[in-house]
DNA sequence: ATATGCATGTCGCAC
DNA sequence: GTGCGACGTGCATAT
């Protein structure tokens, strides 16, 4: 037959249609498994871990092959309601209105979008196998410093790395050029208060367990309003350290010299 | 003329359009500030905070009419690129594909999304103005508590709501049937360690203020794995409250009493 | 399954 | 502007 020969058409689009047609589309995009989206004028009503009502107006609807839903007002970057992936889904036609009902199991939980009217219904047949690469985290800071200790300072060695101490873990344990043991707690943000009192309390447990002098290093861009007054009191150290400068002695040195440090 | 007395179209939709026409389309959309919706291959770079790169795959741009961009992979609840309302667009046509590039100043950040064949191109003219609500949030857990204290527990009487005391801010403050001052930590969730912590630290600085027994209340629908162990440890109590039944609470008492609640 | 911590987190509010 | 905490946070990882 002629269709076995044709590429399946990587969109279908339906403007204005009447409702049972737009149901027909969603249940067959449904029932495909395809990107569909639809745009018209809906209520939303949510109800799981917290109940939510949205009134009327015209959003987005946009459901994923992977059961994913979002429902997108014209402004914001951020779904005013949604379904993380794995739910299922129900419609419902009504003489005025069609009603498509996701739950999902774990937490129990379920979004009902009832459209008024339709504007556009589409079905888009999506495939992404893309890489996806994120530079400039707080783990490429670890890996940086792990690679080329220098960063935090010159003749540091490093021991261990997210070392569970005993109230949580420790970003990076080593020594300095002198021996002394040295506790790094790494941001890749403005420090805040906060970081510097989680090194802190790192400190004792680790002294009476080595029963040596501890240096406590907070490694980051920058420090916030109050915090270095917070250092100098509770004694701690800051070494100024950008994410994107250590994503970038990543990319100059090979990521097989990371994967054979702990070995 | 004609066109005035139409309602202006709330979709427009090109399917499969030459990479020129879509690039007018998309100008048009960005100029006139309608929400705009691009299905095709592209790959993505990003700069800003941090570094990413996409490779090619087949998405769906979302840019919105207040300049915030989303670029969905045809699963996941997340967008794997994104931008927050206030960037700014160009466009930018090659022979062989289309670059869309949008600037966010503060922090300096840009997203390209550079698309190799483009299957549909949709610009939807959204009116919203509906209201969201949502509800069982853990202000709505305070409110409640003000509102009919016998749910933390009878006899309870609140003197502060969201108190600024040394370390940070006390959810709730107040007095219980013995005249006994009360402190309380509330939680949404599965109450954690850390919110048990939260909670002790306040305590010596309000002992040390007003010189006399403080007992210190953490309500939480429920308590994690060792966090009975830590609030004997720390002299604190646990009242279970759910945030549903808070919710529930605050929907059947009229909210004028709310707003009288401390005048 | 639960716990812990990161995120280009975003967002709102108070100072 | 900065700081601080909530969020239907989501998500990965380690236990």
């Amino acid at each position: 037959m002629v269709e076995n020969l044709q590429q399946p058409a990587k969109a279908t689009v339906q403007v204005n249609p009447t409702l049972p047609k737009a149901a027909a589309a969603i249940e067959k995009a449904l029932s495909q498994r395809r990107t569909l989206l639809v745009a018209g004028n809906c209520h939303v009503h949510y109800s799981g871990r917290a109940n939510s009502t949205l009134e009327p107006g015209e959003r987005l609807l946009i459901i994923k092959e992977d059961g994913s839903l979002l429902v997108h007002r014209p402004t914001g970057y951020e779904p005013v309601n949604w379904q993380p992936a794995g739910s299922v889904f129900h419609i419902q036609t009504k003489p005025t209105d069609l009603e498509i009902h996701g739950i999902r199991q774990k937490p129990r939980e379920n979004v009902r979008v009832t459209f008024s009217s339709i504007f556009m219904v589409s079905t888009l047949n999506l495939t992404d196998s893309g890489e996806f690469l994120l530079h400039a985290t707080e783990d490429d800071m670890h890996r940086a410093i792990l690679l080329k200790p220098d960063l935090l300072e010159e003749g540091f060695k490093p021991i261990s790395w997210e070392k569970h101490v005993e109230p949580g873990f420790v970003d990076i344990y080593g020594e300095d050029k002198n021996g002394k043991l040295v506790i790094v707690e790494v941001k890749r943000k403005t420090a805040s208060k906060e970081a510097a009192l989680q090194l802190a309390k790192y400190i004792e447990p680790i002294k009476a367990k080595v029963n040596r002098e501890v240096r406590a290093v907070l490694a980051a861009p920058s420090l916030g309003k109050d915090v270095q007054r917070v250092l100098v009191t509770l004694g701690l150290e800051f070494k100024a350290l950008d994410p994107k400068i250590c994503a970038e002695v990543l990319r100059k040195t090979a990521t097989t010299k990371l994967e054979t440090f702990f070995e």
